[in-house]
DNA sequence: CCGTATCCTCATCGATACTG
DNA sequence: CAGTATCGATGAGGATACGG
């Protein structure tokens, strides 16, 4: 429990999620980014881009001095291990909302993985 | 990435998953709860169970009409589906930080899953 | 192109006190 | 026990304009 706090607490926010989910598409650039990250302004853009870069999961790269500047944004290694997070929360934000019409077609087993997670 | 974002609104806050997580342990009342999602507040965990009983997350029951009155609250089935999400974000917080030592150690293959969700 | 500076609003969250 | 009422702090997030 304390772990998914963790987590949460770097992941924050309303927009630190589908910013690294555009990464793993590879390395963009700022405009790039703002635009598939949708709705998101360039103040927030940068504010969290800078939050990420501190914690680890990203790189920034800036590519020439001269203006036009550009900069590049790479997802870090350790940004690349939120895969497995950002499939989960995809996988569930897909499913169906007529659960309770048809409530046992939806089966979690537990017992095994479960105490290890609930107990954390 | 829609889809992430629909799963970010109903999960997001301070408060949710964690309350979900308790909810894994099985069907509890609201002082129990209370004290497991340390540090959360009656007025918090009033209004976080209210969202997530409408979005069908849980399900509230009042055992008993005279006072004190007993109020259980149980994930349902849908709420249920929410365990991978939790696992993944676990084991996420999890992680060691010392991953820019050791980068090589972390390695997440791509490929088949990866394009379904940029793509998404 | 890549941001920062301001100003602003609103939701979130907390503390404390109180009720059925 | 299970909440609600009230007040207040904070910060997330947005609009707009501007600078390197």
């Amino acid at each position: 429990m304390r772990s998914v706090r963790d987590a949460l607490d770097l992941l924050g926010g309303k927009w630190k999620l589908p910013i690294i989910l555009a990464l793993l598409g590879g390395p963009k650039r700022f405009k790039q980014l703002q635009r598939e990250v949708v709705g998101i302004t360039a103040k927030m853009l940068s504010k969290e881009v800078k939050e990420l870069e501190i914690n680890g999961l990203l790189r920034r790269q800036v590519q020439a001095e001269a203006a036009p500047v550009a900069v590049t944004y790479t997802l870090e290694a350790y940004g690349d291990t939120l895969f497995p997070v950002i499939e989960a929360l995809h996988d569930w934000g897909r499913q169906p909302r007529n659960h309770i019409m048809h409530p046992q077609e939806i089966v979690v087993e537990k017992t095994e993985a479960f105490e290890q997670v609930a107990a954390a």
